[in-house]
DNA sequence: CTGCATCCACAACGATACTG
DNA sequence: CAGTATCGTTGTGGATGCAG
């Protein structure tokens, strides 16, 4: 469970600290940002440039922002080439692989249910 | 692609609007509270109550806030029951099923990689 | 018990400018 | 090209109170 930090019973410090890590975990990954980058890194590997392209909308702050934190956890590894200019490119690690799959899944779904989404969302607003 | 909400050519507009829905919808799903809300509601109907009490440090107004926003998306389904004080059931939709078994991976992918990224933040913090 | 509204603190975010 | 820092704005989210 990721949803319960603690559990019932009072003095199982190490569960808590785990539980708490995983939410913590969860509370990182769980962000729009962080799941587009990982999708688009999913096909292979990105400079940065690129991934600014391929993701629409996002901001040059958000992406090395995400990017430091995704790295953090060891979902992408950053390469740098000692070029002028710089040239630095993104992987994702098989943990992150392993995440691209569920959120592969998510976007799947996006569109299985768009439509449908679509539809409930008009009905909703009247 | 969830990534992208404007193609290259200039005049698909009906592929640019499926698309920013698509993002829209990404954006409503992908994040922490919605996505455990659903991970919580995956186990069966749960009231308001047991919800917040389910989902550790949630509070009220992002429960609610949450909860109308899936709503409207058609992915739980609330029932009201007219008693006093009210009961009102918050139960997975079957869009909202499909995205729980997503989550559900998530959920999982947090625990298995969980000592490992662990580990990756520790080593990258010094 | 559940929901809506209000207020307020603070974090997120975008824009911009500057460095290697 | 990529990264960091700063600033100002917007928005998120918690606390509280009130209503059904």
């Amino acid at each position: 469970m990721v949803t319960k930090q603690f559990k019932g019973s009072p003095d199982e410090a190490d569960l808590t600290r785990a539980d708490s890590l995983a939410r913590e975990i969860f509370s990182d990954v769980a962000n729009k940002w962080a799941l587009l980058i990982i999708e688009a890194l999913g096909e292979g590997t990105l400079r940065f440039g690129q991934l600014r392209d391929e993701i629409a909308g996002i901001s040059h702050k958000m992406l090395t922002q995400n990017l430091r934190m995704l790295e953090r956890n060891g979902l992408v590894e950053r390469n740098v080439h000692p070029t002028v200019p710089p040239r630095v490119e993104y992987t994702l690690t098989e943990p992150g692989q392993a995440l691209r799959e569920t959120v592969h899944g998510m976007c799947d779904w996006t569109h299985r249910y768009l439509s449908h989404i679509d539809a409930s969302r008009r009905r909703f607003d009247a």
